[in-house]
DNA sequence: TAGATTGTTAATCGATTAACAATC
DNA sequence: TAGATTGTTAATCGATTAACAATC
């Protein structure tokens, strides 16, 4: 273990056991095994026993894992297990969405200010926040002392956003705006992309249709 | 060539290629070498062609990829060369930030029809559109005949909805509600998981700021 | 104890990247 | 033609899965 790089995917799916996890406590079940979790997530047993492996020992052989110690370890691991400011830049559609998300709740993510940069919004409500001036966002951010952003404002300020943020002390973005953020090396960056998301259905979607009765497009030197 | 399956890292690439495309376009540029478009998408130029070889040949070697003609081959490969319906359902803050979003137009992605379950929002306007009722689905589609839908509704009525979805024929869903949904084989679903990103996120930020110091908790019998 | 299930190693699988002959 | 860049093959890399000794 000692010295492995955790792979993204595994802390994807960190995500996701503890989804089942936190299902399986709500419906009284105490212990679960990894073929059980299999059953419940369509993830493998020997992924999920591999993907706790980079952490640490969480099961007992025999029995398998406690319901309530694995959601807590996982919590812990994923920095769960306390109250995890948030700053939202973006006082539209996207961010409303964002502040209104009732599941954040749950897993101490909190939204702790919003932003924008138009001055008829600042100062307006938004769910329990009111807006702030874009431009305070390193002066109050010192008080939070967030180290995660959320950018929801349009593809052409993203950069300029993601600059301020990691000015502002944050060090994972994530990113609504279809565009590529450049950011110190330090700094994650995960995008959301509906357009890519419905892109890829769109493929398969219509691929399933025609059943892949034959190429998608041949291409060739007439395409171009 | 012949009888690949594409992958989907490929396919999610491909919308990332078009949109590096589009933004060459807009700025006037008519040709393109993968070498570009490693440095304006961070991805690999021999990535770049081997995605673009599972579909056929696209480029001039010693010239590069003409960027109206690569656009729309991608395009045509995505499907999104016509316009592409997409039924919604769920009528709250996520499907209003969707109706909403300006992007889905230029990519001829079009929401034909949103539907919810509570009886205040039917018949109320909701961007464009009416709210319909989700009972109507079926029937409602008859017509759209959208193969494209999107789930925006609470984990509870996830299921239930993704069911009737494709009872109305549709064979792509994106789904916003955090459970796992059962489809059939032909279905496609793609699931978008606000918290999963804030989880991994948080993981990363926080590992920064430790400057991974040692284990990122130990566990240990003790933890179950 | 016998049965079950873990954590981990080794084998498999698939995706990424480097290298280069073909070609504009 | 010489220089540049493609499409594709082969090498590398990393992630997934099967198998099994350890252990509750």
């Amino acid at each position: 273990m000692t010295e492995t790089r955790v792979p993204i995917p595994t802390l994807e799916r960190l995500a996701i056991y503890l989804r089942v996890l936190l299902d399986a406590h709500e419906a009284g079940i105490q212990t679960l095994s990894s073929q059980e979790v299999e059953q419940h997530s369509g993830i493998n047993a020997a992924q999920f026993r591999k993907d706790l492996s980079y952490f640490g020992e969480f099961g007992k052989p025999g029995v398998g894992y406690s319901v309530e110690g694995l959601i807590q370890c996982i919590e812990r691991i994923l920095r769960l297990d306390a109250e995890q400011p948030i700053l939202l830049v973006g006082a539209g559609n996207i961010g409303a969405a964002l502040v209104g998300y009732p599941n954040f709740q749950a897993h101490r993510l909190r939204i702790a200010a919003v932003f924008d940069n138009n001055f008829v919004k600042i100062g307006r409500p938004f769910g329990d926040l009111v807006i702030e001036d874009i431009a305070r966002i390193r002066e109050i951010n010192a008080t939070i002392g967030a180290r995660l952003g959320i950018i929801a404002v349009p593809a052409h300020a993203a950069q300029e956003v993601a600059d301020l943020l990691v000015e502002a002390g944050v060090t994972g973005i994530l990113n609504f705006a279809p565009t590529i953020l450049r950011v110190p090396p330090h700094v994650h960056v995960r995008n959301v992309s509906f357009l890519q998301e419905l892109a890829v259905l769109s493929y398969q979607a219509v691929e399933e249709s025609l059943c892949m009765n034959g190429q998608a497009s041949r291409g060739g030197k007439d395409a171009v």
